[in-house]
DNA sequence: ACTTATGTGTAGCTTATACTACACATTATT
DNA sequence: AATAATGTGTAGTATAAGCTACACATAAGT
């Protein structure tokens, strides 16, 4: 599982499809944006950045369409998914405390809780 | 600390001004308005439901003059605070597997994390 | 050569977001 | 009784979000 670099939104999505048009004649911008359901133009300036990353819908839909992480290409345009959002939602303090402590831990701490909750421990 | 049961934005911010001013005059909703730096029309519109929850920082600024927790005001609003957000975004992966697996953990289960972390155990 | 497909520049548009400003009736305060 | 303060109805406004539609030049495929 690569995990982009520091890129953002629009080159992220356009190195991605580039990759997979060298393989596929199918992942042209073109066909990409029909397929999305977006003109091919907005899909030109978002890969270039010339617009703001789009709405959770079509980011969605362009992860799937390319094979991404929703997660990570929303994440990409600053955003967190509804879905997320209304878990957080419910339980505001409990899940703002739990966020902001694992803030400075490094990856593996994190991971380490992530497996232990995995295993049902609790 | 007194979690509101299922009420919404607008009757939250009512039912604890009204509180707060059965004890201390200057929180007529004209005033806590003023203070926050808003319309009292809209003020009174954002209680009464009429208009949906205001901006993440109108929110925050009204939590603020009310005495409440933020978090759980933004929650009312449907909202996840942008400093929140940041850190999730920074990695989306780690913590969008995390929260989706503690959704269905009760309270004390997810607790026990949150005190696990506080102590360093980590 | 010709058609077809590709990416992009320019110009818009529609809907939501996040409020303000004025006017008024009702209720307190002095 | 007069003044001041309170909450609200109505009508707007400004800005951003999230796109579309047309036209065109270039490149690729047949």
């Amino acid at each position: 599982m690569t995990l982009p670099a520091k890129t953002n939104f629009g080159d992220y999505v356009r190195d991605t499809r580039e990759r997979l048009k060298s393989k596929d004649r199918s992942f042209s911008l073109r066909q990409v944006a029909q397929r999305v359901g977006i003109q091919p133009t907005y899909l030109s300036k978002l890969e270039r950045g010339e617009l703001p990353p789009p709405s959770e819908e079509t980011a969605k839909r362009i992860a799937v369409d390319l094979g991404l992480d929703a997660d990570v290409l929303l994440a990409m345009s600053g955003k967190v998914s509804s879905e997320l959002r209304a878990i957080i939602c419910q339980r505001p303090q409990l899940f703002s405390k739990l966020i902001r402590q694992l803030k400075d831990l490094p990856d593996d701490a994190v991971l380490n809780i992530v497996r232990e909750v995995t295993d049902g421990d609790w």
